[in-house]
DNA sequence: ATTCGTAATTATTGATGCAAAATTAAATTT
DNA sequence: AAATTTAATTTTGCATCAATAATTACGAAT
């Protein structure tokens, strides 16, 4: 046997949408370029009906665009469409550091600093720093506990890998990111709601990536 | 020759979600209530599988929830949800003035302030206020220019909808509404974006009706 | 030689059919 | 009589099939 198969824990045309987005953000799949539904159906060894179930959620989802009677497109994002799904995400994510300042329980912010704490003992690891980082930002938008922001920026994020420049940290701007986010956590461990939206703001504002 | 009939214009799919958008608001499908595509699909006179692929695309955007083996259902929407998707619209749109304030220009202002006018005009007329002050935050959202917001409002709106209690404007607020109406124009022509934000913002709080 | 028109090929879109799974109802056993 | 198990019905989910529309290529005419 090879890989896992959880053949019945979701329907197929989810199971496709999620491998299809894979494809996508590795640019298997290339951005404007038309997706063969034949090809694709033959490859994976399924039908063509799940796989356009699967293009329709995409589509929806604005990973891929339906032309009519001509197919399904990987949707190309401009410099522009970056910016300005960066600017919603920095707007999102800033507004959920402001409710969590808010409401946050003691408990909820002691999570929050002890990622904080491993996100400063990973300074070095660039990899591992990445990787808590999200988990720190991940963790923020769980206490801030609003469903459909999740799911807005979920839906943001997937856009912006579209791009192949889609991280989110610059190179060599860990020790700048490290400081942003210790000013993120005082404001939220002050309860200062403001402070903490302005701060992630700036975050969000320097995180950003030199232009294509 | 009765209606217009764009047979071709849109996918079939498309049309049929459009009209369960429809179905789900007017509460001809219920909330929380199960969608029965054999029968939908009879109705229409059309076959499931565009059906199936419409109901795909109300899931992503949330008015209808799949269950596994189960069929569709319409998205119940707690008071909890409402409060959630409402803090949204108010974040985004108060971003949108503030984009607006800071980068409209000259002649997109004086449309917002044509519309304001209208609307100062109409105060006796709920029903002309009410679709002019739909147009007001629809123009405001278009010079904000950003597609991807648009998106997301739209999605929202729609979610809003499903509750029977949809309507952005308490009953007997026509005057207040426009009092607020008049503090974001005159931000919005200072060319003051935080202020623009700040007064969209305390619209949307004030505008929020009473819970169910 | 270039352009316009027509025909053929190719791919999307919509319909139908079949199999697996879940729910409901009925029957048997304790 | 109640509960559990089994059978039957209903419905989802996937595959195959047919038809429509669009693109491309080829041919003829100007």
């Amino acid at each position: 046997m090879a890989a896992t198969a959880p053949l019945s824990s979701r329907a197929l045309y989810e199971e496709v949408a999620e491998l299809l987005r894979e494809r996508i953000f590795k640019q298997e799949l290339k951005t404007g370029s038309w997706i063969d539904e034949l090809r694709i159906a033959e490859e994976l060894g399924i039908s063509r009906t799940p796989l356009r179930e699967a293009l329709k959620v995409l589509a929806a989802e604005g990973l891929v665009t339906m032309k009519l009677r001509r197919g399904a497109y990987v949707t190309e994002v401009s410099e522009r469409d970056l910016a300005e799904v960066y600017h919603l995400l920095a707007l999102l994510e800033s507004d959920a550091a402001s409710v969590v300042a808010e409401h946050a329980s003691a408990t909820q912010i002691a999570q929050l600093r002890a990622l904080h704490q491993s996100l400063s003992a990973a300074v070095s690891d660039r990899e591992a720093f990445f990787r808590i980082n999200e988990a720190f930002h991940r963790q923020l938008l769980a206490i801030a506990n609003n469903r459909w922001r999740d799911q807005m920026v979920a839906d943001l994020r997937k856009v912006m890998k579209l791009n192949r420049h889609h991280s989110l940290l610059k190179t060599g701007r860990i020790e700048e990111s490290l400081a942003e986010h210790a000013a993120i956590m005082q404001a939220i461990e002050q309860r200062d709601p403001v402070s903490a939206a302005v701060r992630m703001r700036e975050h969000f504002q320097n995180g950003l990536e030199a232009a294509a």
